[in-house]
DNA sequence: CCATTTTTGGAACAATCAGTCAAGAAAAGG
DNA sequence: CCTTTTCTTGACTGATTGTTCCAAAAATGG
């Protein structure tokens, strides 16, 4: 197996993810893609298939390592709560960031089946790991046990949305620290 | 002052209001606008300028809409914290229809300063009243007294913007008012 | 009825779009 | 060295984009 000259792949992927969150896939065009990408318009077409193809897997690529990054933070701490404070922290403090996901929510709604089904495989994977986070400081004490761990694993999600459209609208770092912090406290 | 035949141009407004929300800017056509909108193409260049303009001013008129409305249910009812969840409800059971101040500012950020405007403008109006009601309902005590009004403000639109995406994401209406009742947990 | 104004529809515009083709440059393996 | 494979480049193709022009149709006001 001849192994010869090949362009970093997952380099490329992750600069289509940079363009398509910042502008969106109907906002993104060929042009721009193989600049900030730095192949070939030919390289774009043979590795990836076409627009949308690409735009598929860099959601993808965008979904499954956003939820590595949530889930490294929910078993970051030993105690459960401290956990997921963490998981919210990071929210805030990435927060400059355009969302992907959310982009694409905004964008294709339901629209598109190939896509909701990878909103809904990380949302899966995640919902799964908060929900044992969550009952675990349940049993801690450290949390309402009144609430079901789903809706409040719901409920941390939703506003990681609101915390990062307030990040896109503006909002200042103190601000969206608040939000954070408001999260949790309906929680608690 | 001869009146000819006009068409309605507010009823035109909506119709444009219509397919931004639910396509975006780049992903509406001006022949979507024209067939929604029911006006020739000439008319629509005649009577908005281009389709930029035509956006700007669907964008401002939703973001007014919205806000009155909003305004409607926090004059609803005596007691303030009641009208507070009154604008929650009203926001949870209208969720389903795509949220046009989102997608803009999805769509655009902080990119375009009319836009901006826009959004600042229909902002400061709502904030205001809201945080007037807020305080009333810290000075009744059904809300908590340590957080500042302008917080509770901030979260409360940031969990509307939460639940209007997990909306778009598919969500239920009872996901959908549990996320209601769990942000007004967070003010309590 | 006529004159004016507004709206319409289609043709045409240049620009841009996604996607393809072909030739050559660069790299890798022998 | 040569061959093979991969990548890049630029030109090219239709299709679609936003926008304008123009003439006909419709509606209004007198």
């Amino acid at each position: 197996m001849a192994r010869t000259k090949e362009f970093d792949k997952e380099l490329a992927l992750d600069a289509a993810v940079g363009v398509f969150r910042e502008h969106g896939f109907d906002g993104t065009s060929t042009d721009m893609l193989v600049r900030a990408m730095k192949i070939g318009r030919q390289s774009l077409y043979d590795t990836f298939g076409d627009k949308w193809k690409l735009y598929c897997l860099a959601v993808e690529r965008y979904s499954t390592e956003e939820t590595n990054a949530h889930l490294v933070m929910l078993r970051k701490e030993p105690r459960a709560v401290d956990s997921i404070r963490a998981m919210m922290e990071r929210v805030v403090e990435t927060a400059e960031q355009a969302c992907l996901g959310i982009s694409s929510i905004c964008e294709f709604g339901q629209s598109r089946p190939e896509l909701t089904y990878v909103y809904q495989t990380a949302d899966r994977r995640l919902m799964h790991a908060t929900c044992q986070r969550l009952e675990e400081a349940q049993a801690a004490g450290d949390i309402s046990g009144t609430l079901s761990s789903d809706e409040m694993a719901d409920f941390l999600f939703a506003s990681v949305a609101g915390i990062r459209i307030a990040a896109r609208s503006g909002a200042s770092q103190k601000q969206l620290k608040s939000l954070g912090r408001l999260a949790l406290r309906a929680i608690e």
